[in-house]
DNA sequence: TCTACGATCTTT
DNA sequence: AAGATCGTAGAT
């Protein structure tokens, strides 16, 4: 039994945080995952943040303590689940995009119609639906015990980097930005030939 | 109110 | 290459 990391964890730049979530674990009831991919929603001047142009609605959680879920709905479908990040009062956030499976295996399958491989977890709507997650979520405290929370796990032996996906609206200085980030060596990733290995 | 459009995924 | 599907932001 690990205890979730804590707030002082999550309360630095999202891209500081991005790198060292590489490998954590994410846990939530029977479904426990290791993290293989994320990407960084930085604070300030960042113009694919959701936040860029200020507190609304749905982005309040963004604003609020780090370590704290930040959940919305992409194209009337997906679940996201972002972590937030930086101290309060600022708009940052790490969107975790995929993940190997380590406990839970059936339970995940069971809730994304019986899949096989990599497919079941590489993703960001994918990977949500895997943890069972939905709007519900938003503001919840990962650091929290017994709930949906990230436990530290061992980092990986070599990371990727790559621009962001999704974000066209973006300026094109944040759009070919590397703040996307991944375990190199792991197969559970989205679009992997878009990413570049750190040193070996 | 109205309208356009996603930090996506699946199937063709 | 395109459709699904709906909450949200920004405009009116």
């Amino acid at each position: 039994m690990s205890t979730p990391l804590p707030s002082s964890f999550f309360a630095r730049d999202a891209l500081e945080v991005a790198r060292e979530l590489i490998g954590a674990h994410l846990r939530h009831g029977p479904v426990t995952l290791r993290i293989t991919e994320v990407e960084a929603y930085r604070w300030p001047g960042d113009s694919a943040n959701h936040c860029h142009r200020g507190r609304t609605a749905r982005n309040a959680a963004m604003w609020g303590h780090p370590g704290r879920a930040y959940m919305y709905l992409c194209y009337g479908i997906h679940h996201m689940l972002n972590l937030v990040t930086g101290p309060e009062g600022h708009g940052a956030a790490v969107l975790i995009r995929a993940a190997e499976p380590v406990r839970g295996l059936d339970e995940i399958k069971a809730r994304r119609g019986g899949r096989e491989g990599p497919t079941l977890l590489t993703g960001p709507g994918k990977l949500a639906a895997a943890l069972g997650l939905d709007l519900g979520f938003d503001h919840h405290p990962l650091t929290e015990p017994g709930g949906l929370e990230v436990l530290p796990g061992a980092p990986p032996a070599r990371l990727a980097f790559g621009p962001r996906v999704g974000i066209d609206y973006a300026e094109p200085e944040h759009v070919v930005a590397p703040w996307r980030v991944a375990d190199a060596d792991s197969r559970w990733v989205s679009h992997r030939s878009r990413l570049q290995r750190s040193e070996p």
